[in-house]
DNA sequence: TATTGTTATACTCTATAACTATA
DNA sequence: TATAGTTATAGAGTATAACAATA
């Protein structure tokens, strides 16, 4: 038979539910929540406040609150005040924190490496390129540098 | 400057998450949760009982009595005895509920195709077929078939 | 006995509003 | 006064376990 013939937004959607799907069994594994996720994926690179974790996560800084001591109880992050403003916290990931967003990360990339992998090298490329630029050019138009590691994303995970 | 390169990883990853943004976005609008979005989607084309509900959503039977309650609530699925089965409960949409997954629907594609017009036509066309191949590709190798509407997502949303 | 669905309970995640401490 | 953070409270969403009704 003539295989299902996808409308473009269904094959692009549909897509989007694969990759999502991926990266919630494999956070699931680790009993890990998308959020807490791109918690953990934040303190890869940074030190933030609790108000810039709120900024960048799209919060409600007492939702913060909550998100922070739940992964605190779990030991994998930690709180100390902020050396230059008395009214702060800073958040830092532990070496646990660490293992374990680097744990989900990996398994998470082997996964969306293995659905590209149903096509042929070069149409995997052509795939990224044109997934590359709609990414780029979305970035673009909200006005995110999408190298300045503004956002959780900018490493996907 | 040369624009960001991105990796296989990433340009895919984060696609995903901006239609799965759009998505959020659409929803939240008509203050509905994904999970109901996924509700009412289900109900499009089907008449489940919560038990099917519970397989077609991946829930505990016990998540689906408060999802359909609280949809119930408002006033947006109804739920009526299985003439079939004395044990069972069948769901439907309301005239509301049927508006406004339509509602939902209709300017999150709008979204996609938002997105996909950064792309000229004939990359687009590609991109689209890339996608849709390895969305079916995935489909059979989970053994579903896309056409059947097995799962909500069989017309994405 | 097995299945369908609900209820009781508990936890995560989220927001609003009120509060404390610091700037 | 304004900002950073927490707490109190409320509600959605999820699961496990125990239960009632039906098959």
């Amino acid at each position: 038979m003539a295989h299902a013939q996808l409308s473009d937004v269904d094959a692009v959607t549909q897509l989007s539910f694969l990759v999502q799907g991926a990266l919630l069994a494999r956070a699931d594994e680790d009993e890990l929540s998308l959020v807490q996720v791109r918690l953990l994926g934040i303190l890869r690179d940074r030190r933030p406040t609790m108000n810039e974790l709120a900024t960048l996560l799209e919060l409600d800084k007492s939702s913060v609150t909550g998100l922070v001591a739940r992964a605190e109880r779990r030991g994998l992050v930690s709180r100390s005040p902020s050396p230059r403003d008395g009214r702060s916290t800073v958040v830092a990931p532990t070496s646990a924190g660490r293992r374990l967003i680097r744990s989900v990360s990996v398994r998470f990339a082997a996964d969306v490496e293995a659905l590209l992998a149903e096509l042929p090298d070069r149409d995997r490329r052509a795939l990224t390129s044109l997934a590359s630029r709609i990414v780029v050019a979305e970035a673009h138009r909200r006005g995110v540098d999408l190298l300045a590691g503004t956002t959780s994303r900018a490493r996907s995970v």
